[in-house]
DNA sequence: ACCACATTCAAACAATTGTTTCCAACCTTG
DNA sequence: CAAGGTTGGAAACAATTGTTTGAATGTGGT
């Protein structure tokens, strides 16, 4: 589409910015000033700012989306061999291990976390809507494999579930700097995501595997 | 300070716009117009935006740390008595029972956590400042009494572990009209906020009692 | 009735936003 | 070397932003 210079330099700096002030809070001079390009730059190898935020997404949902595909392939393979269901925590590793895989090539993984974080809170309907249609089917793949591992749940109550845990780890993550400041000057130790992932794992899995709650107390009516 | 009807008017439409598209997309024209004020009037009873913002979380927040400060007093009057720990689940409890009165008297629960959710995601320096110097105290307290009633935990576990529940809660609560609309689809069943807070605890109370996580790996260094 | 004050209102302010325009520079192709 | 389409750049565009102004209106006290 265009020189590989200019365009990258865009991404690079705009999701930067993104991830530390929002969408709407960095304008189009923020970005080009600091990439150094000039500010019609966008609009021409863009065509808009919703679609340069988009391009931003997808320059880290593309690849992460191939290679989850491609491990789930893989963990289904291995598990149809002998016959056998795969795990949950081999699951809920897996996605991790992909997550954590992806950004090493670019950024950080902070950013990418705090992209979604962004993509979640901020109002934003078209990156909503653009993130479901472009990406939805690899969730739900996953969320199908979850069903399987965790037979025991409700339907309903694994949904309701695997949103709690991606709270945790979208909140979390994509919040890292604050929490990391207050984590370092209180406890007087340096955090890294690996760390966080670490404890997380246990977390996550005790909150999957946690009791079914009472039943729905009936109101009088 | 002023006449109830034009100072509450705006807050009570500000906050609800605020919640469902962010703090820099809401415009003053917005709020004014809906409110149906001159457009002066937030500058003039406010002062200015940012003031406006702090203005509606501290009518959320306000009667929240009051309320959360009396709870807590009875509980450890209850408990001193008998000489007994306040055990994790009644600590959890007690927040959650005060979060969901709080709203009560005003519009919605949901507002509330959106708002919430918006002062983490939301870049707003200043909010965050503002909320951590006004109502840093009674989340300090709150966290010495789960200090007490989870003395296994490490203390920086339980820092992260007491943020993961915070994420979990913020997020789900916070993007509930997006993940009802999907449940309500996929699952036939309506759900109130008082049903999540049901299927919450069990997931928290686990979560906060997970095993420990394996020792950090030592890198070859 | 009058005054002092608080509040409301319409209008304008300066600043910033995303986007477009038009021209110069460039590189590839004949 | 020349032609032509592609990419870069400075300036201007219209729209929207938060804020301020100054006059009009209302309100309460003496």
């Amino acid at each position: 589409m265009a020189q590989p210079d200019t365009v990258t330099r865009i991404l690079d700096t705009a999701e930067v910015l993104f991830a530390e002030r929002g969408f709407a809070e960095t304008s189009l001079r923020n970005i080009t000033s600091k990439a150094k390009v000039n500010l019609a730059a966008v609009n021409y190898h863009f065509g808009s700012k919703k679609s340069l935020i988009q391009a931003v997404f997808s320059r880290y949902l593309d690849p992460f989306t191939t290679r989850f595909h491609a491990a789930l392939d893989e963990l289904e393979a291995k598990h149809r061999q002998d016959g056998s269901e795969i795990p949950l925590e081999e699951l809920l590793e897996t996605m991790a291990r992909t997550v954590l895989e992806v950004p090493a090539e670019r950024n950080s993984l902070k950013v990418f976390m705090r992209l979604l974080g962004l993509a979640y809170s901020q109002a934003q309907g078209h990156l909503r809507r653009y993130i479901q249609d472009e990406y939805g089917s690899v969730f739900t793949r996953f969320t199908e494999l979850v069903r399987r591992a965790t037979p025991e749940l409700p339907d309903a109550e694994r949904f309701w579930r695997l949103h709690f845990v991606l709270g945790t780890v979208i909140f979390t993550l994509s919040g890292l700097d604050a929490l990391r400041d207050i984590a370092e000057q209180d406890y007087h130790e340096h955090v890294t995501v690996r760390d966080l992932v670490r404890r997380l794992r246990p977390v996550v899995v005790s909150a999957m595997q946690a009791p079914l709650p009472e039943p729905p107390v009936q109101e009088a009516s």
